[in-house]
DNA sequence: TTTACTAACTAGCAATCGTTAGTTTTGTGT
DNA sequence: ACACAAAACTAACGATTGCTAGTTAGTAAA
């Protein structure tokens, strides 16, 4: 794999760049003149616009997917495997939130065959989160709760965390993550 | 206002367009296509390619600040106004999908002038928002959570609602409100 | 019947798009 | 000092972009 310095910058910059512009409104010429050099020159770097896009975001989808494998095959009880899966995905966001923040939009510009590939890694991982919830509530930890709204509620603040985190960025890390476990899985009311 | 019914079908069918490829890759001979009829027609009802995302995105602003407001004067205690907000959001969700699926991302696209003016309403739902969940605390409704992080945590779950929605469009809207609302607020952990 | 208006059309422009071809510069190991 | 490869450059292509100009058919009011 091509993973020159060269290269690693161009994909920083570009994911800078499709997040603050979106992948169809930013240009070669763009990503070419935050590198500081002439656009044809990229093509040293990378072989298409879309290839940019597929780095990022197929990357992105296997450090979720191989985090969630570990979790899986964990011995952990499934209340804790939850726990570990909403702080692996708030440690990705932060480390990675421009690439991260390509993943809920920008999927749709990628060609048909890596488009699949990313699908089908998030529907695995929508999958597994399912059936750790399924897991808590036969052994009890939570409440018999409509398992797909459930996931939903809870991937979705994930998922939104990276709009979230750059305004707040001077947040904790670590509060973020008990508070938001907090509210995830054991809910506001008072008891 | 010029909302006649050709107009409106644009609109409409813009939304659609756009949520399917996104606002910039959406080009204006797509929507004139999907008009059947040629380009340049499209002229006759809109000003410009980004008028229709004003509208479709400044309505739905409207909309959500529209029903915010009349939370806040309504003589509920906070936690019934927390529900009602989050029902308004999920009907919003269920009768605008398309136009309510642009707020997430597309808004970048808007002109100096429209983005400021979506922005402040945002911003004026979120503040809104908080306070409601502020007075809950204050009133022991709910316990003492990081409003900031709450509030992030439940307008994830209700701005990301569209992209789940119709996947799962069979599902009764009302059980879908019960279930949100107690996921949200009450959390999920067996008591 | 004339007049005015709406909404469609054809033709095409200037700008920008992603990308290629061919060339020169730069840096490195011998 | 020299050879070679990596990485930059200039020039430009064909396609597509949002949009304008000018025209025409249909409709309704005067």
């Amino acid at each position: 794999m091509n993973e020159s310095s060269r290269r690693v910058e161009l994909m920083q910059k570009a994911a800078n760049l499709f997040r603050k512009k979106g992948y169809a409104a930013t240009s070669i010429r763009d990503i070419a003149k935050a590198m500081e050099m002439k656009s044809p020159s990229l093509y040293n770097h990378i072989k298409s616009k879309e290839e940019i896009l597929q780095v990022l975001l197929l990357s992105m989808a296997e450090l979720y997917v191989k985090g969630m494998d570990d979790v899986m095959q964990s011995p952990l009880n499934p209340i804790k495997k939850l726990e570990r899966v909403i702080a692996d995905h708030i440690r990705i966001t932060i480390e990675h939130t421009n690439a991260v923040s390509l993943i809920p939009s920008d999927w749709v510009h990628l060609d048909e065959a890596s488009r699949t590939k990313f699908l089908q890694m998030r529907d695995r991982y929508d999958k597994d989160f399912r059936s750790i919830l399924q897991a808590c509530i036969e052994e009890d930890y939570i409440e018999a709760v409509d398992v797909e709204i459930a996931t939903f509620s809870i991937l979705s603040t994930l998922r939104w965390l990276f709009s979230w985190y750059n305004k707040n960025s001077e947040i904790n890390p670590l509060l973020l993550e008990t508070e938001l476990i907090r509210n995830l899985i054991g809910g506001l009311r008072a008891s």
